[in-house]
RNA sequence: GGGCGGAUAGCUCAGUUGGGAGAGCGCUGCCCUUACAAGGCAGAGGUCACAGGUUCGAUCCCUGUUCCGCCUACCA
């Protein structure tokens, strides 16, 4: 029932916070709860969260400790895994990670056992239970396949690990000449002609008739001894582009890879790990001895000069073109990334994707804003299967391990560290722990897979390993699913579609119903801010020069759906008013509650009392329905305009000649609304700025001990009152009259005039009687609520609008140049308004096809606008009589 | 190359069933009026990127163009 879980990452989820031990905050029916993912969050009462997740910044971490290990001339092997992976947890909680920094700048500590514990034990249960399973599904496999590699780091990388950059490259369009004929050659174009040597066939498109004669035949393959044969290839050549011919190296490239597969290729792999010219490789590629000669052993870079020069010397390299391409980088080291053969582990992906696709598409999951849905689809459905291993060590170790008596022609072992090569004919045995026996020869003696998994497959784990997985724990039965993730575009896929898969395949129930994905904070350049490439403007420093509401209230102000943030300082500074203004009314309100307060019914109240209650409800409906549909930004508008525009500019200066009267009848009644109304726009504010609300409500008079665990303020139908508003309209049009008037006449504010009101109808007057006393109090000066026509002829600056006639007596020799100014300007914009309707209203066409509301409406606008100017006019003409013109 | 989004005031951006163009900051003028100068009041400023189309009527719908951003694939 009444339960609402909110997820979300990095402390960000609007207006919500955690305290430990809870696993969440009960506000009012709801709970919610915002777990870090890097173990970093912050609650916002200042409290830290230790749930098991996958510690993503360990990955760093551990980069810094290699470092440190080189300048020590250590490395990782030499210190043994175990030795190793207490360094990297010694460095977290000593000094280098950004986490403890930042709690040491305020002044926390971390449970660092306690995060210990739960990521090796806690979450290494649900990963093994996992793993194993999907395993014994045939879900995992290992598996020789191109992946990004990082010849320096020595690692797969995924997709999300690779950054792109744009370079400036070279096509070059390189002879291939037949087998049969030398004098006919096949031109291929390549952007990397030094993995030519690795080609292992061409591909033409079989409806091309320039080629598709010649498939089936074989080619030379320059600098090398070897023939490969011509295919056909649809998928792989696109007619339109380069010579129409494509050279295949499936061991070098992706596409290659998979063309490969299809005609049943060999896979020959011309480079080692460190991407150098291997000798097996280049012996199996039967390359030229004078050619292997220059190039063994160089790094890739390096040979493309060789192997062109080689080329142009035999005349086959036909021509070289500028071409635009980019070139994947390690995130880490920033080395060219290579596409590699080499075994890992991978998820077979579609049985789990197919699911998840469904339960989107029938709505159990909903995409907020769902402008996002089609992307999602259109990438699970276009899916790759998940390469999981990645050869570091900080992270889950793959649970698999390798009999030495079975696989022991193929294991070798490197002589200085005793750590294993395993390539991919070893067959493994997958087990939560080391087996005692082989259940293929009965052999004990095991060599564990070195390998660990990516850090987004424990985290796939995240909304059921947290709450006890596999155990069925009362968290898990409560808590899974929940209601709400919130996260950002950048990681759907890499977290959220893999949270959706994993859920789906162990819980048999989708993690959370909506996924509300949130607008990216960028820089001035519109470049994502992450903590790898250092644009980060830093939270701590914006929170103590505006205070960490007005940034909250910035973001969420900021929040509309479809669009990424440009945070601009002054924005904040804005908000950080905003911040100060309501202090400021608090103060205010607080030197006020003097004296006794009742709470009479609503209706019983005085004017601005009802008026102000009626546009807070209004304002509860809006802010309410806003946040249930996600648009933080127009909620978090709909409170700025209330508070500010409405609560501080009108109610608290009409309320001010009652509070400072003690005598006042009124007095109780609207110290009480004024308190109250406070109170509420507290509650109804507190999920935009926690802290200063949550101050100024415990020195209000309340009930209860925190703001944070009252009721979210709900509509009452008792405030309603539209009539109160309509006056208010009135009110505030009158005022706005007799303030243009003053400036145009040069009345300091604090002057006492007298002016005449007025209105052409006779409920509007009646309604201007009634509200006589305040139009004195704001528009300072004395009232005389007579009608028009009895009004001075003489020394009187009159403005009109919508039937509304406000007079101000001149006094002595003012300039009123100004005066008129500003009437000519206004009677011209009328006539050009006036004259638009009346051209609209006079054309056939709109008058027959336009709906009748609209013309109605377009008819009342035209005939007040005329009536406006007719006394408009002879305002005008008395101005200029008192001109002497 | 494909996909998606954006182009509205000097700046950052709202504007959802097509009918009078908005906010915040900045700017101008006047005010230290006992909650607030991080403030109050008044005001200036826009051919809603460009060109067509649909419609009685387009910032809004459709098509095309230009520029910008993101995602994705890197076509050899």
């Amino acid at each position: 029932g009444g339960f609402e879980v909110r997820v979300g990452i990095g402390g960000q989820v609007a207006g919500h916070f955690i305290t430990e031990g809870t696993k969440g905050v009960v506000l009012g029916d709801k709970v919610s709860l915002a777990v870090d993912l890097g173990q970093n969050a912050r609650a916002a009462a200042g409290q830290n969260v230790v749930l098991p997740g996958t510690d993503h910044a360990g990955i760093a971490t551990q980069n810094v400790v290699e470092k440190q290990l080189m300048t020590e001339g250590a490395s990782r092997e030499s210190l043994g895994r175990e030795r190793f992976i207490e360094r990297v947890w010694q460095w977290k909680a000593t000094s280098g990670d950004t986490i403890i920094r930042q709690q040491k700048r305020l002044g926390e500590s971390c449970d660092w056992d306690r995060l210990r514990f739960t990521m090796d034990e806690g979450l290494s249960k649900a990963v093994l239970e996992v793993f194993v399973r999907l395993y014994e599904d045939g879900l995992i496999y290992r598996g020789e396949r191109l992946i990004n590699w990082c010849p320096r780091c020595l690692t797969a990388l995924s997709d999300i690990e690779v950054e792109h950059e744009d370079i400036k490259g070279k096509l070059y369009a390189i002879d291939y000449p037949l087998e049969h004929d030398p004098t006919i050659r096949l031109t291929v174009a390549t952007t990397r002609p030094e993995t030519m040597l690795g080609d292992t066939a061409v591909a033409v498109h079989p409806e091309d008739s320039r080629y598709n004669g010649l498939i089936g035949k074989r080619v030379r393959l320059p600098l090398t001894s070897r023939t490969i044969p011509i295919v056909g290839d649809a998928l792989l050549v696109d007619r339109e582009f380069g010579t129409g011919a494509v050279k295949i190296t499936p061991a070098h490239d992706f596409n290659d890879f998979e063309a490969g597969e299809r005609h049943n290729l060999p896979r020959i792999s011309i480079f080692d790990d460190h991407a150098h010219m291997d000798s097996n490789g280049l012996t199996e590629a039967a390359v030229d001895p004078e050619i292997m000669g220059k190039i063994l052993l160089r790094p890739v870079r390096e040979t493309r000069p060789i192997i062109i020069g080689a080329l142009q010397h035999a005349g086959l390299l036909l021509k070289t073109e500028d071409h635009k391409m980019s070139l994947g980088k390690c995130y880490r080291c920033k080395t060219v990334v290579e596409p590699y053969l080499s075994p890992q582990w991978f998820v077979k992906i579609k049985p789990l994707a197919e699911p998840a696709i469904k339960a989107v598409e029938d709505g159990r999951i909903r995409i907020v804003p769902e402008g996002w849905t089609n992307n999602y689809l259109g990438w699970m459905r276009e899916i790759k299967d998940w390469c999981i291993s990645r050869q570091i060590w900080w992270g889950h170790q793959i649970p698999a391990w390798y009999c030495r008596t079975c696989n022991g022609t193929v294991l070798t072992s490197t002589k200085s560290d005793g750590s294993w090569i395993i390539p991919r004919e070893a067959q493994p045995v997958v087990a939560k722990t080391q087996p005692p026996l082989c259940p293929v020869c009965g052999g004990k003696e095991f060599v564990r897979d070195p390998d660990v998994l990516d850090t987004w497959f424990s985290s796939a784990l995240w909304p059921f390993s947290t709450l006890g997985w596999p155990e069925q724990t009362p968290e898990l039965k409560t808590y899974y699913p929940t209601s709400t993730l919130v996260t950002g575009l950048d990681i759907l896929f890499f977290w959220v579609a893999r949270m959706i898969m994993m859920g789906l395949k162990f819980m048999n129930d989708v993690p959370f119903r909506d996924v509300y994905i949130h607008a990216l904070v960028r820089d001035a350049e519109g470049q994502k801010m992450s903590k790898s490439k250092g644009n980060v403007i830093d939270p701590l420093h914006v929170m103590e020069e505006c205070g960490t509401d007005a940034l909250r209230f910035t973001l969420a102000s900021m929040a509309s759906p479809g669009r990424d943030i440009k945070l601009a300082e002054e924005r904040i500074e804005g908000y950080r008013n905003f911040a100060n203004k309501i202090w400021n009314a608090t103060r205010f309100s607080l030197m006020n509650l003097d004296g006794p307060r009742t709470a009479v019914a609503p209706a019983e109240r005085a004017f601005p009392d009802r008026w102000i209650l009626s546009r807070l409800n209004h304002t509860i409906q809006l802010v309410t329905s806003e946040l249930e549909s996600y648009r933080f930004d127009r909620a978090a508008n709909a409170l700025y305009q209330f508070i500010w525009h409405e609560y501080c500019d009108w109610y608290l200066e009409l309320i001010k000649p009652v509070l400072q009267d003690h005598t006042s009848p009124d007095a109780p009644g609207t110290r009480q609304t004024l308190v109250e109304t406070l109170e509420t726009t507290m509650r109804l504010l507190h999920p935009f700025m926690p802290f200063l609300t949550e101050e100024i409500w415990q020195t209000l008079p309340h009930q209860g001990e925190s703001i944070a665990v009252q009721r979210y303020p709900t509509s009452d139908s008792a405030w309603i009152a539209p009539d109160m508003e309509q006056r208010f309209g009135l009110l505030e049009q009158t005022i706005g009259l007799v303030r243009a008037s003053r400036v145009l006449l040069n009345y300091p504010p604090g002057q006492q005039i007298t002016f005449y009101v007025a209105h052409n109808e006779p409920q509007r007057q009646r309604h201007l009687e009634q509200l006589r006393k305040y139009l004195a109090h704001l528009g300072r000066g004395a009232v005389d609520l007579t009608p028009a026509t009895t009004w001075p002829t003489g020394n009187l600056l009159r403005l009109i609008t919508e039937g509304l006639s406000v007079g101000i007596v001149v006094a002595g020799d003012v300039d009123l140049n100004k005066a008129l100014d500003r009437i000519v300007k206004e009677r011209s914009e009328q006539t050009k308004e006036i004259q638009r309707l009346e051209g609209k209203l006079g054309n056939q066409e709109f008058v027959a096809k336009a709906p009748p509301e609209v013309i109605a409406d377009h008819r009342d606008r035209l005939t007040s606008l005329r009536r406006d100017q007719a006394m408009l006019t002879s305002s005008e003409q008395q101005l200029r009589a008192m001109l002497g013109e």
